[in-house]
DNA sequence: GATAAAAACAAACAAGCGCTTGTTTTTGAG
DNA sequence: CTCAAAAACAAGCGCTTGTTTGTTTTTATC
């Protein structure tokens, strides 16, 4: 016999819903396997800690994030052009998942020792590629010559908050959503 | 004999602070007392319920965002100055209490009943301020014909995502960033 | 220095926590 | 139908949780 691959997609799955609900602390094992249909102890058949599960989500979410990112930033594009696709991938991956985005950003500092220090990391990462658009925008003066650290801290306020607020299927679609938040971005909101 | 009013207004703020690093849920009462220099049961001679700190932090919080940005929304200034001046007011307030911010925006959501509706309803005034501040600049032609709503969204973004990265007594001072961050959403990034 | 309020201790409570163990049921390929 | 892997159960482990209770110590005031 094999394990059914899908068993163990479902639990992150259900797990990644509960911690974006209530957070990490807030929910327990319980919670977990009674959403699971199981008992608590069943669960460790397919886990082998708690936070495993929570590692699990967010690296996921680490490495979506980086992947969509980094393909745009190596690009020969503009770095307007390249702002837009940005914000348009980081939206694009809220939407296909928020459940795991929203515990990527509002749960990773609940991990300890080695894992904090892993999803810090690709924290880091992901910021440096934001970095480098802005970088290169004020360089070539495609940019104003802006402070580079607050504008990635503007651009990544905006990005970052996302989750907080979109809701897929609502009536903001993320492309367009995306592409009014760069304009605002480049050309400012004085008439 | 009178109560040293100082006593609950330490564990208040002990309670912040270990909030503010930790969670809510990922600090037990025991954390508090031991931190404070008494035994877990002692601490409830000075409060009832572990979430009545919870609420009383964040209740103080919203009060204070609410209070220092009614008068601006109310002055008979530009939309310009009072976006200026909000965000200023709205950076001081997390440079003066950084640990409550903190609570207020990222642990608010673990309060339950009547306490979690109040402080979402104070939430929503908060940002219906920020609403008519937009508003009063697109309606008089102060600023472009944006959509109000991405617009309040942008604003509030760059806002509510500063007490994940301001330090009091950092480099950046709470005064001059509010003024880079709104030169940058009124002109843009745009050369 | 007596007094009473305030603040702390000492000890424990019921409930819930993450997790382990040994056993039984379900499952699907041969 | 057989049989072994997989998945779930049943029971409970040791520990921690928020909180309560009754008692003692500290404190400021008269």
């Amino acid at each position: 016999m094999m394990a059914r691959v899908g068993r163990r997609e479902e639990i992150l799955a259900i797990a990644c819903r509960l911690f974006s609900q209530k957070g990490y602390h807030g929910t327990t094992i319980r919670d977990i396997s009674e959403a699971c249909g199981i008992l608590s102890g069943s669960l460790y058949a397919h886990i082998n800690t708690k936070e495993d599960l929570l590692f699990e989500i967010t690296d996921r979410g680490a490495e979506a994030f980086l992947g969509s990112l980094e393909p745009i930033v190596k690009s020969g594009k503009t770095a307007s052009q390249k702002l837009r696709e940005a914000v348009k991938a980081h939206m694009h991956v809220i939407e296909a998942n928020l459940e795991a985005a929203t515990v990527f950003f509002h749960e990773w500092k609940a991990l300890t020792g080695d894992r904090y220090e892993q999803i810090r990391k690709k924290r880091d990462s992901y910021e440096r590629l934001w970095a480098a658009i802005l970088e290169e925008g004020i360089k070539s003066g495609e940019f104003k010559q802006l402070d580079e650290k607050l504008a990635r801290l503007l651009v990544l306020s905006v990005a970052n908050w996302t989750y907080q607020w979109y809701r897929p299927g609502g009536k903001l679609k993320a492309d367009e959503v995306a592409d009014r938040f760069v304009e605002m971005i480049l050309i400012g909101f004085q008439a």
